[in-house]
DNA sequence: AATGAATGAGCCTTCATTCAT
DNA sequence: GATGAATGAAGGCTCATTCAT
């Protein structure tokens, strides 16, 4: 009976999810929400307080579980340059896999409805917190100069956003992941990144660089 | 009485700025833009076919100003460092100086609703078009390494987004020109834009880089 | 355009009127004010803010009234015995020309919810001060013993109330005026109005004061 | 077993005379209920067929047992003065001592709802009867003189109940009881009852206050 | 052109009632 | 008998849009 329970909300939430990414959060009548998760309308309000509610959930829910986890692979990292692999690898796979999810987060989250800023902002300042953590190590571990944490965490989570953004809104879509290369360059660049392995290397320097990279 | 006409049309659209910035699109009542504009509810129909165009010529009549001008002062420069300190001075000196109309830029706009998408991608493909024209003339001209277009697009203007998205939703937000320095240190080193100056440079070339930069 | 404004704003009062008294304030839905008025449901909201107020208002406007019109009457009259009457057959005509508003007054109004009892007290205290008055009056005179205000107010509020509520619920009642001579007779009584005469009445004396009376 | 049928059946009753009290009839849940009974909505559905029936029971449960106990009390006195005193006293005291069901016999039971005024019409006629027949038989015993029954009851049984709405309405009332007395003597004086008077009465007096009735 | 009263479709939410466990 | 999750009908209210003036 938990179980079913359980699985009614996540049901729901699912539901929601597909259904405002389809018709926007303010287009969506909960009842498009109660017949995709094949309930009734009324049962919704039996484990949301209000369509307000499971918005804000589903960012809770899935957001929450995408920091934790990411959190947990930059902890297996030794490298700046290895940690924002992960970052901008599991940003791009984790929206690629969720469709619907990356939509919603583009878009209807960015609302100026107070409340639901302030549920969001939760999760959100949480992963701002877990790049600029990037960046400070980077800096602490002299790999990355001094430079302002914010505007550097403003970059990098702006251009995986407006990645992500450019994806959703595209009809054929180049796959998200076919970025993850090419935006390393450029973060890495932008950190001055490079500079510590340029004396060692020789011709095949990009190469090896490239393997070293790739078991992140 | 043309003037008039336009003298109204004017009203509207920036008591439509404001409104929507305040309450958000879907929360603001056609009475509200009337009501800040002075003009009855029935008048707005009689310049906007309906609510949805309200928004949508915000967009196109403001982005479509502030692009016109952005490329003119591009024209201008030589070297793409300096362009893409136009595209960021610009960015930001403008959404700062148009707060209402940023919020609307960075929040309301970002709807799924299809119809709002397709007239607002007009004008952003123009300014995407203008960022990825500077990009492709930095590697003409050997300024800047052969890279992806459109990711390098995404990186420039998704941070530059993001960091006005994060001006608008702070409470009390430090200025967003005073981003520009860094930013502009960022991009320049994403897009590897300081060897042209290699070959001129000392030793202590990299100081006097950022000495240079520091006070623009 | 004022007088169309007036007009519908009555005309939806005496719609309600109707709907309530026939279906019960809850079971009424606003859209049977609306086809009653002949007015779209939406309508009711520009003339009252929500179902409550309407409510609310038909007994500030009606009540208020009828209380202003009693309050005149009873200027007029010399004696307390003069005034019962005109409370008396007041409250019964008027009950009896607006059956519906009785209805209503009877019935609905007796509500637990705070806020319409709150708004009722209004109109209702000045009607009890209206009554009270009426006896302290008569203590003044002398015509009335020293009796509890409030006790005296209560019998004589509470019987033409339930008078009139035995009439509102009875399928083929009596007319309500037919009650006002019985009425008096114990009112009078109760107030121990006539021994004090007696004393002084000259024969014809108690039939001519009733002949007085009695057109009114 | 059916003892605690009996005691569930109970305290649904009595968890839903508060409630009722509390909220008012149609603003009050059923869930409500249950939780103030201790028990689970559905059981709620085993011992009443809805929520109306509910109502009705706590006026025909309740109300049954006050009037029965007065019918006793009634049957031992001798005089109309006497059955008086134990009306207004049990009606007084039963109230005082049970304010949330005098709240709902006050408020919730006036609806027009036609179902549930049935159902109250039962007991209330029953209280009515008995009114009038203390009345009748005071005629019965030239205590009182010939009135008309229905108005005399409606003025005793409107008083007792004005005075009781007061006292529930009223944030810090007086007790009901301490009205018990001087309601008394309005009653005593509109049913002419005034014992002390009888030795000093002639033989016209009563005539005389017969003819003043008379065109009533 | 301008008005703003009127419209009525549509949505969120509540809650009495049912029924599988 | 007892439960309480699930149902879905119903209703108050909002607001974009129209149109008579």
């Amino acid at each position: 009976m938990e179980a079913q329970r359980e699985g009614k909300f996540e049901r729901i939430l699912e539901a929601a999810i597909n259904a405002f990414a389809e018709l926007g959060y303010y287009q969506c009548p909960v009842s498009k929400i109660a017949s995709l998760a094949g309930v009734a309308e009324g049962t919704i309000y039996l484990y949301f307080k209000n369509k307000e509610e499971v918005l804000i959930q589903i960012f809770q829910e899935r957001m929450g579980a995408f920091i934790t986890s990411m959190r947990h692979d930059l902890s297996l990292c030794e490298t700046t340059s290895a940690r924002l692999r992960v970052i901008v690898q599991a940003h791009f796979s984790y929206m690629e896999q969720n469709r619907s999810l990356a939509i919603v987060s583009q878009l209807e989250l960015r609302q100026s409805n107070p409340r639901i800023r302030l549920a969001i902002n939760g999760p959100l300042l949480e992963y701002f917190q877990l790049i600029e953590g990037v960046i400070q190590q980077g800096i602490n571990l002299e790999e990355v100069p001094k430079i302002d944490l914010r505007i550097a965490r403003q970059m990098i989570f702006g251009s995986l956003d407006e990645a992500t953004t450019d994806w959703v809104m595209a009809r054929n879509p180049r796959t998200l992941v076919s970025g993850i290369e090419p935006m390393l360059e450029l973060f890495e660049g932008a950190l001055r990144l490079n500079k510590p392995n340029d004396i060692r290397r020789g011709a095949d320097e990009q190469k090896r660089e490239e393997d070293g990279n790739a078991d992140s």
